[in-house]
DNA sequence: TCTATTTCATGTAACGTTTCATATAAATTT
DNA sequence: AAATTTATATGAAACGTTACATGAAATAGA
């Protein structure tokens, strides 16, 4: 008889099966069995409504079937939705998420990376900004967004190709005078290529372009003075705006209504991430979006890869173009 | 010597010093432990670098030292902000987050929750709205929002306050005649109390009040044709509106705008939840303020308390009022 | 100085698995 | 029909902990 108010154990099953142990171990782990034996040990198991201790099976293993996910935060959209679709692609596979939401502190960073190399945890899937952090050759870590050295593979859309198009897009749209706006300092990271991109796409079709960068995030004085400095006869100069992300744009946004300028009248304004309100309802603006489920499926198969020997530097993921109300459409697109 | 490429143990933490394995087993659980014996496992844990295998402890205490989150996804932001400070709540205590997002999916809450019959998890801390759900009165299960039966504790923001609160600003603000809209057909949870509260503050207050529920969520078209019935010589008969949420309040805003109804000088609106822009920029829109923080303090400390004979059906925590852009504010508060 | 008592480190068993060497029964060969 | 091979179920050991019974050393009492 099962002992009173636990879980049954592979031992309650054996008993009430009439097999021993191992097999039933056999039976729940798919290797072959006899079918007489077989037929027993499913019922019993489905009797006693029987699931393995995965802690055990772990500690027998050397292995936690868990999987640390860094993260600055929750909050923000952006990591949001990477966390949704990670957590989803993790237990697909079986496998727990350990959420470890960092806040940008460098000393949480690398305090949960030493968890990796404590078995504590079988990978770490990392979106990082501090410089400085280590992650040794054989851990196995996946980074977002950013390249952390050989051997770790990062995984990010295509930032070059997101800037490009976005370059691309303005021209379409019939802008002549565009510029790129940009915070952040964190200059290690993959997105920094959406201004190389943007460049591009602006040398490409012609478009007179100016950048503006600056170090401190939401600095909206900064912007504001930038942009009234271009502001001629009560019009701005540019009638093309591509902020680096979508929350940048929410702020830009801002900036242009106090100075009153039509959005997407007198400037179109596009971002990037694929922000929506509320998770779902909307754009916030016209934006480059990040394929962020297949991102999200991307780190998680690299990550659980049998054969890690084939270690992908750097995988680009396809970005694709959103209208949100801050361009003007030519038709229906 | 330790083994290669794999975390040292206890074994080799007491090899090292030159002690029992038990005595080391007390140093870490701070046990009582001779004082020489204590000073030769502690360098001999710092040379090694040496840290428990939580998974062993759980294996021989029956424990987890996990707790899995039930919500329906962490891209809401109302569901982000709360996935954020339970994970944050759950690690102070040394806790693990298993993070479930349901979808919605009765099929999935339902076998999450079986899982902790089955010692995977030591507890469950869920925001459901499925109403058939059935949670057994020994199962360690805290619910948010909504009262799950006997012996399952509920935390949630005091939401009848809030709807009162919503009155009381509105009547301050000077509006007569006011609205509350509401979507959403889950009857059984906690929020509805929103709509009596309002209810109460405007009969204290003399406003008077109408009421518009509908089942559908993010139906814009309806709310527009109620709306419409509702201008008069192209004025709106409401000069105040209380949306259930953040997110239906950012709805009717649209909704407003296409009516050529401006926000806040002609209507004011009070939403409910405390959204913030990007997680924390700015108020979506004047709000009633959750104390989300506090709920996930509280959640955890309910889940995890000793003495679990002491099981409050309904906590209460309480709301704020902030500014946030659609209502006129009096002075500078 | 010798016994009685206390103090505290020791080492073993157990937690729920998996794995592997062993044993048993069936199938094949001669 | 006896001997050999094959197939497959068995049960003990091990994973890294904790808890408890054991025993050795140190202190106190006479």
């Amino acid at each position: 008889m099962p002992k009173e108010n636990t879980a049954p154990t592979m031992k309650d099953v054996a008993r009430e099966a009439g097999v021993a142990l191992g097999t039933v171990s056999k039976v729940v782990n798919g290797l072959p069995v006899g079918d007489s034996y077989r037929v027993r040990v499913e019922e019993a198991i489905r009797k006693l409504n029987y699931q393995v201790n995965s802690y055990a099976q772990g500690l027998k293993a050397n292995k936690t079937y868990t999987v640390a996910l860094l993260i600055p935060n929750t909050v923000d959209p952006f990591y949001a939705a990477l966390t949704y679709h990670i957590n989803i692609a993790l237990l697909k596979r079986k496998y727990r998420m350990l959420l470890c939401a960092t806040d940008f502190d460098p000393r949480q960073e690398q305090e949960y990376i030493s968890m990796a190399q404590h078995n504590k945890v079988d990978g770490i899937i990392g979106l990082t900004y501090n410089p400085g952090l280590v992650v040794e050759e054989n851990t196995p870590f996946i980074a977002i967004d950013r390249s952390m050295g050989p051997g770790i593979p990062c995984v990010a859309c295509d930032n070059f190709a997101g800037g490009q198009l976005a370059a691309e897009k303005l021209a379409d749209l019939g802008c002549k005078n565009v510029a790129f706006l940009r915070t952040g300092s964190a200059l290690v990271n993959e997105p920094n290529k959406r201004k190389a991109g943007f460049e591009t796409g602006c040398l490409t079709r012609g478009l007179s372009y100016e950048m503006k960068i600056l170090d401190d995030a939401d600095s909206f004085d900064e912007f504001e003075a930038f942009l009234a400095d271009h502001i001629i006869n009560g019009k701005l100069t540019f009638d093309g705006i591509f902020c680096v992300t979508d929350r940048l744009a929410y702020l830009i946004l801002k900036v242009l209504r106090k100075l009153h300028q039509r959005v997407p009248e007198d400037v179109q304004l596009i971002g990037f991430d694929g922000i929506q309100s509320f998770g779902d309802i909307d754009y916030h603006c016209s934006t480059i979006v990040q394929p962020v489920p297949e991102i999200a499926e991307m780190c998680v198969e690299l990550l659980l890869r049998e054969n890690m020997l084939v270690k992908p530097p750097l995988v680009c993921l396809p970005v694709t173009y959103a209208y949100g109300g801050t361009t003007r459409e030519k038709s229906e697109e």
